[in-house]
RNA sequence: GCCGGUGUGUCGGAAUUGGCAGACGAGACGGACUCAAAAUCCGUUGUCCGCAAGGACGUGUGGGUUCGAGUCCCACCACCGGCACCA
């Protein structure tokens, strides 16, 4: 895989200041630091710069916002997730000339529109011009101080909102290209160099960002955009106004909208050859290099005379030596392993040394899915075959922790696996269930915060039944699940009683044939009818439940409830065998995916000697749904006054009648007037009195 | 700050298309069984008024649409999640 991204110019190495984590003592993608922290072990990250590794994922950035369109079996959450990670923003990249330099300053804004508000230029500390620009002047030392202060300032309180904005004067002039003005030339922490060109045009008074540090060192402010009830005088500005407006002060562009006003000048800027709509993102290149020893070795050779050579691939895969020793200093052991690091150069044969950093695991379980389609192919990755006969997962389950890390890293594998026609889909995931975490006193169950459960105990004290159904009926599957000793004491209560139930009542029913035809069972008496009912309403609603719904708790509450009825009806003076057989037959059925190893027990109780897991799903039978008598509620205004039992399917108007013959009705309208009626089939009457 | 999501009894949660809110489970209370306890079984359990029949209120708050709103619309509050000096 690797090979194929460098061959097809996706893998590059560069170096950068990247995250380092001195605890895994490894780097880190920018998907892997959350708040300035290390995913795995929450220790702060540091920048260092190495060089490293990468895949060009920005190349696809476009292409992965563009299809989370079409993707409705994905939660709209993760998808607006990875929207804000790619983090597209249009607008206009162009030259600004330096005053007695022959280098251009080029600048990224998506407000073309207030160029005339500019007042100062902002470069990042690490902007290469900046050395060049501020040599002999009066601000060289001070610019050089602040650039070496800089360099160890950590990522996350440059970038805090909550810290002040720092900067320095660099003593250079950029010339403002639509009017010909001398623009100050700064440097300043809130410029960060890996996004866009790393330099901006500042218009202090419609950025935040660029108000607050002009008001910081006394720079002037001027107001291009008028809004409705915004001063023209900068100076007046208690923050700056990002709103829609006319424009002021801007030349021959006066009057125009924002909108307008965008793309008039950026046009303008077109024309002078200066520069041109762009588009930038968010996202950053994935760095892939890890210096650990566990994860898949980089396949690259590196030779004094040849260079970077990847090693061919009639000598893959490149296997992790096993006998290593890990040392008490952290770094990757294979730096040691010396039959490992020095090899020799697969072009000239001289020697040459492997690559001993190791590949993000995150690079292996990008594809995994396309290799578990075909497990046994020995010289290639998968099969064209096999990806197009299983790809894409119909269904993928994961938790939301994944949402901008392994599902956005495997959809960028897809699509370029797809273009080099390794696959033929663009998607690796057709539906995704984003599954809550199991929580045990409101926090996520780990050993340093000694609030785990234990399965073994679980399994030793009520079974792995009980925990399963415990499992899936506390909580719909998306939301996270509070652990919760009562619940699972309930669950296995469950069990118990319909374990005793079809005890009880395993010796009437063990010899009962149940009828092949559904139409042996037209003349019933009430309660077999109604148990019967509610035998096949119970198969709808659970079928429904699991197909598509995934609502498991329902289900399982579904299942309750025939138990229940069953119970019941077990009371009765005069019992329907064949009724009850299907019901309880029906009510195992039904739990097996729950509980299956009961459900098992219990099928064979009742005199079966085949294995459950091997029936077919019940069907339901709409005959035995379809109701003589419906129980309607009947309000006056909105309010539930009384119910009253009518055969199904009755007419509007005799359903009208008999609901205002009710005594009670007739008692609670007497001094009012009956101004309109309504009648939900089946459901309700309203009648609407004054 | 921006963008999402959620808000329902004592608790976990139902209510799938605007149509009887609170299914199912837990907890609590009362009862049966027991010398007693546990387990089990039966009953009650949204709040308030009432002996009762019944009534009023009730899905975060305030408003709106509708015969009818947990569900739709507007504003606000709270919590959770994501992003956060991205020009």
């Amino acid at each position: 895989m690797f090979l194929k991204f460098y061959e097809h110019g996706l893998t590059y190495k560069k170096e950068a200041a990247v995250n380092w984590c001195p605890s895994c003592h490894t780097v880190l993608a920018n998907e892997q630091v959350v708040d300035g922290h290390c995913e795995r072990c929450e220790t702060m990250v540091e920048k260092k710069k190495l060089s490293q590794w990468f895949f060009k994922i920005t190349d696809y950035a476009q292409r992965l916002l563009d299809d989370l369109e079409n993707m409705p079996g994905w939660p709209d959450k993760v998808k607006i997730m990875q929207q804000n990670w790619i983090g597209r923003s249009e607008g206009c990249q162009f030259e600004l000339k330096i005053e007695g330099h022959d280098e251009v300053l080029t600048v990224f804004t998506t407000r073309p529109d207030t160029i005339f508000g500019v007042t100062y230029m902002v470069l990042a500390p690490e902007h290469p011009l900046v050395e060049t620009i501020s040599q002999g002047t009066a601000q060289e030392k001070a610019v050089q101080d602040f650039v070496h202060r800089m360099a160890f300032v950590s990522d996350v309180s440059r970038t805090s909102t909550e810290t002040k904005k720092e900067g320095v004067f660099t003593g250079a002039y950029a010339i403002n290209p639509m009017n010909d003005e001398r623009i100050p030339i700064w440097i300043a922490d809130y410029v960060l160099m890996d996004y866009g060109t790393g330099a901006i045009m500042a218009v202090p008074a419609h950025d935040q960002r660029d108000f607050e540090f002009a008001r910081q060192y006394q720079l002037p402010i001027r107001v291009v955009i008028k809004g409705e009830d915004t001063p023209e005088d900068g100076e007046l500005l208690t923050e700056a106004y990002e709103g829609d407006g006319v424009m002021i002060n801007s030349g021959r562009y006066n009057g125009l909208s924002v909108e307008e006003g965008k793309q008039q000048i950026s046009a303008a800027i077109k024309q002078m050859g200066i520069g041109e709509n762009t588009v930038n993102y968010r996202l950053r290149d994935w760095l892939i290099s890890r210096q650990r020893y566990w994860g898949a070795p980089i396949p690259i050779i590196y030779c004094d005379d040849c260079g970077i050579v990847p090693v061919p691939y009639d000598k893959l895969p490149v296997h992790l030596p096993e006998d290593i020793e890990f040392k008490p200093s952290r770094e990757s052991p294979l730096n040691y392993v010396k039959e490992f690091y020095e090899t020799s150069c697969p072009q000239c044969g001289k020697p040459a040394h492997r690559e001993t950093d190791t590949m993000d695991t995150f690079v292996c379980s990008s594809w995994y899915f396309a290799r578990y389609c075909s497990p046994h192919s020995s010289d290639l990755p998968f099969t064209r075959e096999a990806v197009d006969y299983w790809m894409p997962v119909d269904q993928y389950i994961g938790g939301v922790e994944h949402a901008i890390l392994h599902l956005m890293y495997s959809r960028f594998f897809v699509k370029f696996l797809k273009d080099i026609n390794m696959l033929s889909c663009d998607e690796p995931f057709t539906n995704l269930l984003t599954q809550g975490m199991v929580l045990k006193d409101g926090a996520k169950m780990s050993k340093s915060k000694g609030n785990t459960v234990s399965p073994e105990e679980i399994i030793e004290r009520y079974g792995a039944d009980t925990a399963r159904l415990f499992i899936l009926f506390a909580a719909p599957p998306e939301r996270d699940l509070e652990w919760n000793e009562q619940g699972v004491e309930g669950c296995f209560r469950f069990l118990n009683r319909i374990w005793k139930m079809v005890s009880t009542c395993a010796d009437l029913i063990v010899d009962v044939e149940l009828p092949a035809d559904p139409g042996a069972y037209k003349e019933l008496d009430p309660a077999a009818k109604k148990l019967r009912f509610k035998t096949h309403a119970t198969i709808k609603k659970v079928s429904e439940d699991l197909e598509g719904r995934f609502s498991f708790n329902t289900a399982i509450s579904f299942i309750m409830e025939l138990s229940n009825t069953i119970n019941a009806y077990l009371n009765e003076k005069e019992l329907d065998l064949p009724v009850l057989k299907e019901a309880v037959e029906t009510m195992i059925t039904l739990l097996n995916p729950f509980a299956p190893h009961i459900s098992e027990e219990l099928w064979a109780m009742i005199g079966h000697s085949d294995i459950l897991y091997h029936q077919p799903w019940p069907q339901w039978d709409e005959n035995a749904l379809v109701q003589d008598e419906i129980e309607m509620a009947v309000q006056i205004s909105g309010k539930v006054r009384d119910h009253m039992t009518i055969p199904v399917n009755t007419p509007k108007e005799e359903v009208e009648a008999l609901a205002l013959a009710l005594p009670r009705i007739q008692e609670l309208t007497k001094d009012k007037k009956i101004v309109k009626i309504i009648v939900v089939p089946d459901k309700l009457v309203n009648i609407v009195a004054k």
